[in-house]
DNA sequence: ATTAATTTTCAATAAGTTTTGAAAATTCAA
DNA sequence: TTGAATTTTCAAAACTTATTGAAAATTAAT
């Protein structure tokens, strides 16, 4: 397979996969485009390069550097902005989870810790049924909670060298 | 708080939470509905609490079964299918894991190893930057694979009890 | 200050996804 | 069988989200 043939599969699988995550197409294949370009790069690169418009590029650039996976770089001499992606994969992954922990999971279980203290009989069926759910769930996410903090500050060599080691 | 009141937000939030996890809002809503149901429902009793058309439930539940995550019980003497959910939430994520494993995560980690082996020379720095982005993404992938399929196959005392504890 | 290059914004539109509802298919009791 | 109850299907409509492109804002060189 040729370089070119390549890239264009890793770019269109990489969208793919990030809108099974919440993440939009052309936000995850910008990142990708940017994964595998060693230099920095234009808005106009990747205009061209996944023909797409400008207002395009500049929405998602902003939105993943929001989620701190690209950076703008100012190049001496160049008058034009140009991205560039975080490419150790440890980081990109540890970021992510950071900030989806922040987004999404953190206000979950405020709310389950809330809906928790309802009042009603724990006798009744179906406030049984609730309360168990709800505490289930909580506590489930809560040792996520946990176990993703320690990901997300553990560096990579320790986590997969010794934790994935005991998981064998 | 009351418990009609608790519940609704339980159900819209676990709708909200869904859409960001690629499961679309009803289908999450329903799930929700059914893990704070005692008993089985009927398709209707998920139409009037839900608000929502007859062919819509029943193309959702049918995805939630696909998913494993819920169940056609048959009550003696009833005409009506009756659906019923997984309660236990450790079961609920192991399925969760095992499907998005198999439908997104083995496909893609398949892919990159044929992407892994293009020609080219590997001093050019296009080439060099895609094989190492590619095997970075690889190695990851496959052990997050590894690790998933550990707490897959670990049953969760075992794994929040000792794997948790070794978290502080 | 002026101007040309570049980036940003956002209303309009396109594309994609979900939901409806009524017709077709199925199931089951009589 | 027949027919009433129930489930399933799927084309059309409603809704949601993503994209465009041109105008406005910003930036920086002259």
């Amino acid at each position: 397979m040729k370089l070119t043939e390549a890239k264009a599969q890793f770019i269109s699988s990489w969208g793919a996969f990030g809108t099974h995550w919440g993440i939009n197409r052309t936000m995850a294949q910008i990142h990708a485009l940017l994964l595998i370009s060693p230099d920095p790069i234009t808005q106009d690169d990747i205009m061209e390069q996944l023909n797409i418009s400008r207002g395009n590029v500049n929405m998602n650039t902003r939105d993943l550097i929001g989620w701190g996976l690209v950076d703008r770089v100012l190049i001496p001499g160049e008058r034009k902005e140009f991205f560039t992606a975080e490419k150790d994969i440890w980081k990109v992954a540890t970021q992510i989870i950071k900030e989806r922990k922040k987004r999404e999971l953190d206000p979950m279980l405020k709310l389950l810790g809330q809906l928790e203290k309802i009042d009603g009989d724990k006798k009744d069926k179906d406030t049984k049924q609730f309360i168990d759910t709800v505490a289930g769930i909580r506590k489930f996410g809560g040792q996520a909670d946990k176990m993703l903090d320690v990901m997300v500050k553990a560096d990579e060599n320790w986590f997969l060298g010794n934790v994935l080691k005991f998981f064998k």
